[in-house]
DNA sequence: GTCCAGGTCTTCC
DNA sequence: GGAAGACATGGA
């Protein structure tokens, strides 16, 4: 491949704006020229193109697999939605109206990291705490002239020198304590994420859990955001509302019984169906 | 002003 | 083992 710094990535389904606004990600922002974030220390703009999707980064690249890996854009979303129950009214229509909607391949710490601040926060909040965390944080990344000046996610190695009073001044509150604990466990390698991609989910789900500030839910959302566990299935207030609501009648059930649900229920691509039931609820809410 | 947010931890029964 | 309260902060 000849270096430069655009590419077009051809996939097919792929909406972009309901994949970046369906908290997963949380740093990436919508400008006139189309999405602008930071991969793998790369500044990329995206930007939805008939057939696929343009991208712009600073630098001439041979080699764009760090972006077709975070984009996914070599998944086949029908071979996805194949896999989900027939005759499920609901996840269906959620599949319609977010048709294009698509799970993300996050770097481990930064999903880790963001999660651990989204506890009781709305997603406009969790955006304006991780902004401001990696404007004050992160390091500085290149990027075109004439746009704002872009940071990376700050490590496990910047943020573990750092005191909690620096966390909570970027407004994340009690969270702070949590996300330095997970800091330094993680940058002096008492916990390797990068080995938890290797592990059983249950193993790697345990070892996630071990942080403070880290439960099942939070967990889970790294296991499907990160590793791409396929059948990982976050259950949060969200979620556990429109459960109850769909297949139990309006009952509220503890979320270890949704969880066992959903693995019996919507197969072997249930983190999937999740993001679809969480997107679409929350956006005809809006509506 | 009140309620609630992509939860988790501690305390208490 | 499960319910209730604490925890920071800001949007709706």
């Amino acid at each position: 491949m000849l270096p430069s710094r655009e590419i077009k990535l051809p996939v097919a389904d792929y909406d972009l704006d309901a994949t970046m606004t369906s908290g997963q990600v949380f740093a990436w922002e919508q400008t006139s020229g189309g999405w602008v974030g930071v991969v793998n220390r790369h500044w990329v703009q995206l930007q939805c193109c008939p057939g696929g999707i343009r991208a712009l980064t600073t630098a001439q690249q041979t080699d764009w697999s760090w972006l077709v890996a975070f984009l996914q854009t070599d998944v086949n979303l029908s071979e996805i939605v194949s896999t989900f129950p027939e005759n499920d009214l609901h996840l269906s229509s959620a599949v319609r109206s977010c048709r294009g909607l698509r799970l993300l391949r996050q770097d481990p710490w930064e999903c880790l990291a963001s999660f651990i601040l989204s506890s009781t926060k709305q997603i406009v909040q969790i955006r304006q705490i991780v902004r401001t965390l990696c404007h004050r944080h992160g390091s500085p990344v290149e990027t075109l002239a004439g746009y704002e000046a872009a940071f990376a996610f700050p490590t496990a190695e910047e943020i573990a020198v750092l005191t909690e009073a620096n966390l909570r001044s970027c407004k994340m509150g009690f969270r702070a304590k949590y996300l330095l604990a997970a800091a330094k466990r993680v940058s002096a390698r008492e916990l390797n994420l990068e080995s938890l991609r290797h592990l059983p989910l249950a193993a790697a789900r345990e070892a996630l859990m071990d942080l403070p500030g880290v439960g099942e839910k939070i967990a889970d959302c790294v296991l499907l955001f990160a590793y791409g566990f396929p059948t990982a299935f976050p259950v949060d207030v969200w979620v556990a509302r429109a459960l109850g609501q769909f297949y139990f009648r309006g009952r509220r059930k503890q979320p270890e019984q949704l969880r066992r649900f959903a693995a019996g229920h919507f197969g072997p691509n249930a983190g999937y169906a999740q993001q679809y039931l969480f997107h679409h609820i929350r956006t005809q809410r809006a509506a």
